[in-house]
DNA sequence: TCTGGGGTCCTAGGACCC
DNA sequence: TCTGGGGTCCTAGGACCC
């Protein structure tokens, strides 16, 4: 049986349980730049806050309701989100994390699946603090579908005769199942389908033809007859990429260099932790796609490096030199990234017959992590990232560093 | 004024090969 | 009058996820 745990309202939850004053209350949690609401808690869900609002057209029922707004703050999701594994593989066998609020696992051999859900959530939220749910079915689709019944059932839900999983597709609107997006949704809507109970009784070619193999996967798999494995530990990312907005528009290369050169420098770092070297590396550009009467822009590119790498300074100069060879003068640009893909082990790199390979950029790079390590981010940096930062992210509601900075940690007395 | 970031998978179509 | 069949690789775009 395959078993999906998520955290409730998780952005909203993890803010508020080191701020105890603000139970009750509503919280919404702000994208990067402080652009739409990514979070809500159940409090202002009620109020009417949608997902994805942009920020400045809420303020009125920011004000109204008394929100408490925070922006992102990734490093403490990312802790509390390893809290929370942590302790769901306490309960359950190859637990492989699907986001940072989710992870589907495996239960086996159990033999009261029902009352060993309900022991599992009480003991996961009494060590993290952090509400959960748990779904438990014969397939990932299924476990998914369960979990989100599960919010209405006390935060468990196990589906393990046919007459149980039945019951429960019966009246579970399509638009909540997982695979269907805006475009199906629409399309099953004007076919007078709505429940999950009469999605699966379409045929299976039907799906195929529509949906693509992933469609006809998922009837399957509504079917109780399993197609998606859980993965594996750990699954093997594609590509990395770092892409942000600025804060305003970008109109000078300069600026944007600087830019790119933050962004280019955080790839290198990811792709070492992950210990990954890189093959190809792009860049794009991007206006402000909402202003229908700024010019629009979006250039491209891929460039394939001599030699896979992930040292700073190799990337940075590649993504330099791309940049500034996308930009145009004139338009007002709104974002910018850097993506890695081909991504190799960096035991597994291929030198150049005919180059001699030093490993200078590499030593660097060695340097930098350590010192950044030892004395936090930012400390060494390449001096084209800039000092001034004008396209810099807004981040105006930050919350602490509450379980990884010292000088946040909570004072109880 | 102000609208996120990071992913995955699949398909169609074009260019090319013999 | 009538112009094949079997591939590969790459890109763009569309759908989805959290």
């Amino acid at each position: 049986m395959y078993v999906l745990c998520d955290c409730n309202n998780f952005y909203a939850s993890a803010e508020r349980l080191f701020k105890p004053a603000l139970r009750g209350l509503p919280i919404v949690v702000l994208s990067n730049n402080d652009g739409c609401v990514i979070a809500r808690s159940q409090e202002a869900k009620d109020a009417g806050i949608k997902m994805g609002d942009p920020a400045f057209m809420v303020h009125d029922l920011i004000k109204k309701f008394n929100i408490q707004v925070f922006s992102s703050n990734y490093v403490l999701y990312g802790d509390m989100s390893e809290r929370v594994m942590h302790n769901l593989s306490r309960w359950f066998v190859t637990v492989i994390p699907y986001s940072i609020d989710e992870a589907f696992g495996w239960a086996g051999g159990i033999m009261n699946l029902k009352d060993y859900a309900i022991t599992a959530r009480t003991s996961i939220i009494k060590n993290t603090g952090i509400p959960v749910s748990i779904g438990i079915a014969p397939t990932k689709t299924l476990a998914k579908l369960a979990n989100k019944l599960s919010k209405a059932n006390g935060g468990t839900l196990v589906l393990e005769t046919d007459a149980e999983i039945t019951a429960a597709l019966k009246d579970f609107p399509i638009e909540d199942l997982w695979g269907i997006g805006r475009q199906y949704y629409q399309k099953l809507s004007q076919m007078k389908i709505t429940t999950v109970a009469e999605l699966r009784d379409l045929p299976e070619l039907w799906f195929k033809q529509n949906m693509t193999v992933q469609g006809q996967r998922m009837w399957n798999e509504l079917w109780g007859r399993p197609m998606l494995q859980l993965g594996e530990l750990p699954p093997t990312a594609k590509g990395l990429s770092v892409t942000r907005s600025f804060s305003g528009y970008v109109m000078e290369p300069d600026i944007l260099c600087e830019a790119v050169t933050t962004y280019a420098s955080r790839l290198a770092e990811k792709l070492r932790n992950e210990k990954m070297c890189c093959q190809f590396l792009e860049v794009f550009l991007l206006t402000n796609k909402h202003r229908e009467d700024h010019p629009q822009h979006y250039p491209k590119h891929v460039h394939k490096l001599t030699i896979a790498s992930n040292s700073t300074t190799e990337i940075v100069s590649v993504a330099n030199r791309v940049a500034r060879m996308l930009f145009s003068p004139g338009i007002k640009y709104r974002k910018a990234g850097v993506i890695a893909t081909g991504l190799i082990p960096e035991g597994d790199l291929q030198f150049h017959l005919f180059k001699e390979h030093t490993n200078n950029a590499d030593q660097v790079s060695a340097v930098i992590d350590k010192l950044n390590m030892a004395y936090g981010r930012g400390t060494l940096r390449m001096a084209s990232e800039g000092f001034e930062k004008k396209w810099k992210l807004k981040h105006e509601y930050l919350s602490g560093g509450y379980t990884t900075r010292w000088k946040d940690l909570i004072k109880v007395r």
